[in-house]
DNA sequence: AATGTATGTCAGTGGTTACTGACATCAGGA
DNA sequence: TCCTGATGTCAGTAACCACTGACATACATT
């Protein structure tokens, strides 16, 4: 995780803010909890970041996403359906693993956050454009079966979503499976249904 | 949708509390809201519930799943592995979307609901269970690749889940892609995948 | 007419909570 | 040593909110 200790008492608030409220969404935690869980008072809290609205936007600012998905598409891949689906896949759930915690809160609270569920929708739409003209240009290379590229990569993006929130919000309730090997299974799956 | 006008009073309550709670979380309505969206008084919600919590437990009893699950691998399958699959598709988000508001709920207050997240879990789990025995039983008739048939049926169960969640929250952020068309896709897609 | 049942009104109560102001403490740099 | 800046303490305020009791009203059954 992190070490409190070391970080200053503005990021130790946030830590704390995004810890608790994402447990118990933002009306179920006090602005005194998220002080003592911070190891602070309260009126650091309120010196810092003036309300507790505030705080809620600051840590959400600390939200990131776009840069190592914008990069992988140009970069990374081998032109090899497998293994582009597979880097695909580890660098999105890494992506979403990091903001887990502020995912959750999103997901809460979207009424406290005004603006950020549109903007934080940006994102996934950008992958899917990608996946799709990956898709198309792997089509036009006869490495892929030219159906419904959009389609197929929706498919592709919601079976990873779906399996990174059912892990989020279930955790240990499919002890068999595991994040890895499901992802193996996953991307050998759409690699066979994909395949000319 | 309803009609408010022609239910009882502990129905239009119930109505109008998950209602607002699935939009704005258990913390972030009032009595006062709940009972004035119903057409009635505060006094006739605590009359009738008693308190605010037992308001949403009892408001959670609607919460219905398994049954058209369980008939559903016992009467209509027909051994056909697009049909098969697109029939549990169809099943599955019409269950979904029955509970939509109640599913909602649940993610945004699982703080709230002692109990029930262990409860809810055990669906998915059954219908995984089923999916995977189809999947078995489809392969020793030669119908099915043999390889992981619990993976593959947790892949496709991932696929429809991040498109209800997809949906859920994110609603008209994907105008191209309705529904129904990706349900069609997504079978044909794993059919492709399964077969040998 | 009498009675019961469901509802409404109103005026509370006690607890919680975001947020504030005044003042004290304490460390580090000039 | 003095000053500055960040923090803590404490007491308090104003609002909100779940929940209650006393009493009235309206309606249906008997």
């Amino acid at each position: 995780m992190m070490d409190p200790d070391k970080m200053s008492s503005s990021d130790r608030l946030l830590w704390a803010a995004i810890n608790l409220i994402s447990e118990k969404g933002y009306n179920g935690v006090t602005t005194q909890e998220i002080a003592a869980a911070a190891g602070l008072s309260e009126k650091t809290l309120f010196r810092q970041f003036g309300s507790k609205q505030n705080l809620l936007e600051s840590a959400l600012d600390r939200f990131h996403y776009a840069e190592e998905m914008r990069t992988l598409f140009q970069e990374k891949l081998v032109w090899e359906l497998e293994a582009d689906l597979l880097t695909v896949c580890r660098t999105y759930h890494a992506v979403m693993n990091r903001n887990r915690k502020l995912i959750q809160i999103s997901m809460k609270d979207e009424a406290q956050l005004p603006g950020f569920k549109e903007r934080s929708r940006q994102h996934p739409l950008q992958l899917l454009d990608f996946l799709t003209n990956y898709f198309i240009a792997m089509g036009e290379r006869g490495k892929l079966i030219q159906t419904d590229p959009r389609l197929q990569a929706f498919t592709f993006m919601m079976s990873q979503f779906g399996a990174f929130l059912n892990d989020l919000e279930a955790g240990d309730n499919y002890p068999d499976i595991a994040l890895e090997p499901y992802m193996l299974a996953s991307v050998r799956l759409f690699a066979r249904a994909l395949t000319p």
